[in-house]
RNA sequence: CGGGGUGUGGCGCAGUUCGGUAGCGUACGUGCUUUGGGAGCAUGGGGCCAAGGGUUCAAAUCCCUUCACCCCGACCA
């Protein structure tokens, strides 16, 4: 391919703070459509094609059988798992020209199982896994950050079928050790697991893989100690308070217009964990509130919250409906028709202030395990601090990073199987729903987030395996006949062994050429000019930079060949042994 | 869904206050010069001013409606 015939335009203006976003649109890989919706030009498709081709042989080498579903689905097969009423508005639903509600797939749980079922109705078809690689539409209320998070975007998804826990733990870690080997072979072997909040998907376990990066949207808890590492959404908190000496009694105290408490802690000169505060919310489904006390530092975990409460949650919008004083909210002698929910922080705190219940006052010395009555429940609703405890070994070690998600694996049980009543005869003749695993990759995301971690100022710089080109020639003065051959000669030759070469003979300056291949991000890059041709050489570099060297016109080929192995190899030496 | 903003050649913008028939930069075509990090001169082509309606002799500009996109928040496998 020459550089003079591929589409796209190419400039040098910064667009945008995301330095992935920035750069393939300066690079020219995709063009937007919509919001969230992007057509790619062929370097990005190039560079899909081959992370495709990577998860093709992962999920293949893991016994998968490629499959495809439909995009477009009827509404009833999401009304057999229940989802088509769960799911909110990401969930794009549309009729068809006869009135009936048809879905644009976001997933393909019910798909799998609709086309699994009745051809899987005996124990000997299984285990099995089924996968495919195509586009999911997600009607997200945000789409950002370029290839990062949008609405349409193509999806690796693979589903796995089992007739016992067991089988399927197994599979799982089959699974995990793939995708391990996945992000190594295209250049990410940084990208870590970590355990999840498993959402609207059911199931228990579930791991996420993520790439550590200041401008990821999750939230990582890890451990340095013991290698403890989950999704903030997931991640227990440990709170332990400090014994006091003596339990004060409960005292009212004036506090006049000291609500937060912030204010209340200065002017009772009390730290916040030293405080009991409450935090209101409403149930989406009808409204209803959701009273939440937890100790004054810390914040809820909200997803934790919604998982508990099993509905959807938002911040109370006002509060005087619900009968309660603002700022001066307590649990003891507490009379409203809210649920009302205590974090574990409380269990064991003692000498706390919080609010009165009644304007302008504050209690002092509340005690739970002594105020409240003996039956109160307590649950873990705080998020992870970072220097809190981890709960895998106890140390105060927990450190808080942002990450970008670049896959996810899931232990999903019989949710789907059940509902949808797909059954197998085991070989005693008993009828069983088999259980379910399910495994996804977000091709572009992946791609994207590549770029975020391999680039400089001028562009990207794609790891060999992945690149849409291993090795762009640069022909610096094509008017030159001298050069005009050398590189037609090397770019022909090297065309036949194999080498995916991208030519650049247009008769522009130098510094037009090198920015076009920076952005290009080809790892590899053979300059041909006057000045090399007068010390009778190629100059080869790499778009890394480690290496920059004179190389003999005659033998090029090889030499370049030779590079593009040693590169291949360098990567591959990061790749796990699959299981 | 709240709050804010913007829609004018491919891209980035000015013009809108105060109506008079569209301009700049860049990109693109052509010619000459130039050539190791986004060159110069000359010349040329390209726009129903987001869409629909209204006011007016006259609308990019004023009024109404709709749509799209961007940013912040809510939200989110």
């Amino acid at each position: 391919m020459k550089v003079r015939n591929i589409l796209g335009e190419r400039f040098k203006e910064r667009a945008y703070d995301i330095e992935s976003q920035n750069l393939m649109t300066r690079g020219g890989y995709m063009k937007q459509v919509g919001n969230g919706i992007y057509s790619l030009f062929t370097p990005a498709k190039r560079i899909q094609n081959k992370i495709e081709r990577i998860l093709r042989e992962e999920m293949d080498r893991i016994d998968g059988q490629e499959v495809l579903f439909p995009v477009v689905m009827p509404a009833t097969l999401w009304q057999s798992s229940g989802r088509f009423e769960s799911i909110g508005r990401e969930l794009l639903r549309f009729k068809d020209r006869s009135g009936a509600d048809m879905v644009l797939g976001m997933t393909h749980e019910e798909a799998a199982v609709q086309l699994a079922n009745n051809v899987a109705g005996t124990y000997q078809k299984y285990p099995f896994m089924i996968y495919q690689i195509q586009t999911k539409f997600r009607d997200e209320p945000r789409a950002r950050g370029g290839l990062i998070r949008v609405r349409e975007f193509t999806m690796k998804d693979a589903y796995s079928f089992h007739t016992s826990q067991e089988d399927l733990e197994a599979y799982y870690e089959r699974a995990y050790r793939a995708y391990e080997r996945i992000y190594a072979r295209c250049g990410l072997p940084e990208v870590i697991a970590v355990k999840s909040d498993s959402g609207m998907m059911g199931g228990k376990v579930s791991h996420e893989f993520m790439l550590l990066t200041s401008i990821g949207e999750d939230s990582v808890v890890f451990c340095p100690e013991c290698g403890f590492r989950a999704n903030m959404e997931a991640c227990e908190a440990i709170i332990e308070n400090e014994a006091d000496g003596e339990l004060l009694p409960l005292t009212e105290v004036f506090t006049g217009e000291a609500k937060t408490i912030d204010e209340v802690g200065e002017m009772l000169k009390m730290p916040n964990e030293k405080s009991c505060k409450a935090v209101v919310y409403q149930k989406n489904e009808d409204d209803s509130y959701v009273l939440v006390f937890i100790r004054g530092d810390l914040e809820i975990n909200e997803t934790k919250l919604t998982n508990f409460l099993k509905s959807e949650i938002h911040p109370a919008a006002d509060i005087e409906n619900a009968n309660l004083a603002a700022g001066n909210i307590g649990p003891v002698r507490l009379e409203t028709k809210a649920t009302v929910l205590f974090d574990r922080s409380l269990v064991s705190a003692t000498n706390l202030v919080c609010g009165a219940n009644k304007a302008e006052y504050h209690l002092t010395g509340f005690t739970p395990s002594r105020d409240l009555p003996a039956d109160t429940v307590y649950a873990d609703f705080a998020k992870a601090v970072e220097g809190g405890v981890c709960p895998s070994c106890k140390k105060h070690s927990l450190n808080i990073k942002r990450g970008i998600e670049v896959g996810n694996i899931f232990q999903l049980g019989k949710r789907y199987t059940e509902a949808m009543g797909m059954t197998y005869d085991t070989e005693s003749g008993e009828r069983k729903n088999p259980i379910m695993g399910c495994y996804g990759i977000g091709v572009g995301r992946l791609m994207a987030s590549v770029c975020e971690e391999h680039h400089d100022d001028y562009g990207p710089i794609w790891p060999i395996t992945i690149a849409p080109w291993q090795v762009q020639i640069c022909a610096l003065r094509i008017d030159d006949e001298s050069v005009k051959a050398a590189a037609e000669k090397l770019y022909s030759e090297l065309k036949n062994a194999g080498v995916e070469v991208l030519f650049d003979d247009r008769p522009v300056s130098a510094g037009v050429m090198f920015s076009d291949a920076d952005l290009l991000g080809a790892p590899l890059r053979v300059v041909i000019s006057p000045k090399t041709l007068s010390r009778g050489c190629f100059e080869f570099s790499a778009r890394d930079k480690s290496f920059r060297e004179d190389i003999e016109a005659a033998s090029a080929c090889e030499t370049v060949a030779n590079k593009v192995n040693e590169l291949i190899a360098q990567v591959n030496s990061k790749v796990p042994e699959s299981i």
